[in-house]
DNA sequence: AACCAGGGTGAGC
DNA sequence: GCTCACCATGGT
């Protein structure tokens, strides 16, 4: 990977696998950011940029000196993608899954900021919890940023409610008055992974597969492995004999999959999600139904 | 009109 | 530990 920059607001990143449409909008890992002509843009953690997609890299515009370590972090642009597959290379359906959608990466977003998606996601659908995120920003965040903690927090209900939070928009409330008074997520990202989740448990909002998402795309724990409900029919019958339900194929794939759990968790999702597996029949491969992923 | 969506909670066992 | 009804909302 190398960085080089072009401008003050601009710098190059090339030589890594990465595919922004898949990464940043089509995954369901993040819903915040936008496309328009061919440009993605997104706010986090402070920092606003302008991607643009070349052949061997992207442009980062709006990426200030200094900011390059944010970005390339947040992008996960230093991990070796390509060295995972091969410590998987022993399950069949894993590797497919990983080999069919290069240059899908897991991101390192800020804590806080995966955590309010992920309350929002629970028995939702991606498209509106893409919506109700974008309220949420638009209505109580600043610059287009999240809405801080204290702000989330000092929130009225109804007001919530409004933006389309429905019966999630209590635990918003309560879990950002939390953090704001105190409930440290850095140092909840620092612990190891069964530590972090027992923790995160505590927000209300919070049960094991939003926490596993928190961990896994806010804390960078590539051990957790969140079990939703295309994960179920993806991988049950083969993932462990015994696995029946939810708790048990989670717990499976990590002892598994161990630290690549998340990144298996990620291609398997999409492809399940997406039609590019057999549900009906998961003990033979992986198989198209469409042409290809859109 | 039921059923579904990147589920969590509290009650009851 | 376990299972259940219930929780809003927009789409099919």
């Amino acid at each position: 990977m190398m960085i080089e920059r072009l401008s003050e607001t601009s710098a190059r990143f090339s030589g890594v696998p990465f595919d922004p449409r898949l990464t940043l909008l089509d995954s369901a890992q993040v819903f915040h950011w936008r496309e328009e002509n061919g440009v993605f843009a997104g706010v986090s953690g402070g920092h606003e940029a302008r991607l643009i997609p070349e052949a061997n890299g992207f442009l980062l515009e709006g990426c200030a000196p200094g900011e390059e370590a944010y970005w390339t972090r947040y992008f996960d642009l230093e991990r070796d993608y390509a060295a995972l597959r091969t410590a998987v290379a022993a399950c069949p359906m894993a590797l497919e899954a990983l080999e069919r959608l290069p240059g899908l990466r897991v991101l390192r977003q800020p804590p806080w900021e995966a955590l309010v998606a992920f309350i929002i996601s629970a028995n939702n659908n991606v498209g509106r919890i893409r919506k109700i995120v974008r309220a949420l920003i638009d209505g109580l965040g600043e610059d287009g940023a999240f809405p801080t903690p204290a702000a989330l927090a000092g929130a009225r209900e109804e007001a919530l409610r409004a933006l389309g939070c429905g019966y999630r928009a209590l635990f918003l409330i309560r879990t950002a008055g939390m953090v704001a008074d105190g409930f440290a997520l850095d140092a909840v990202a620092a612990l190891n992974y069964g530590e972090a989740h027992a923790r995160l448990l505590r927000l209300p909002g919070v049960g094991d597969k939003v926490a596993d998402c928190v961990q896994l795309f806010g804390m960078g724990h590539g051990e957790a492995f969140p079990v939703d409900v295309w994960i179920e029919r993806a991988v049950k019958g083969w993932i462990a004999p015994e696995a029946k339900t939810k708790r048990d194929i989670r717990r499976a794939a990590r002892s598994l999959f161990g630290e690549n759990a998340g990144l298996i968790q990620q291609s398997l999702f999409h492809c399940a999600r997406m039609g590019l597996i057999s549900l009906d029949d998961p003990q033979i491969h992986l198989s198209y139904k469409r042409g290809g992923a859109t």
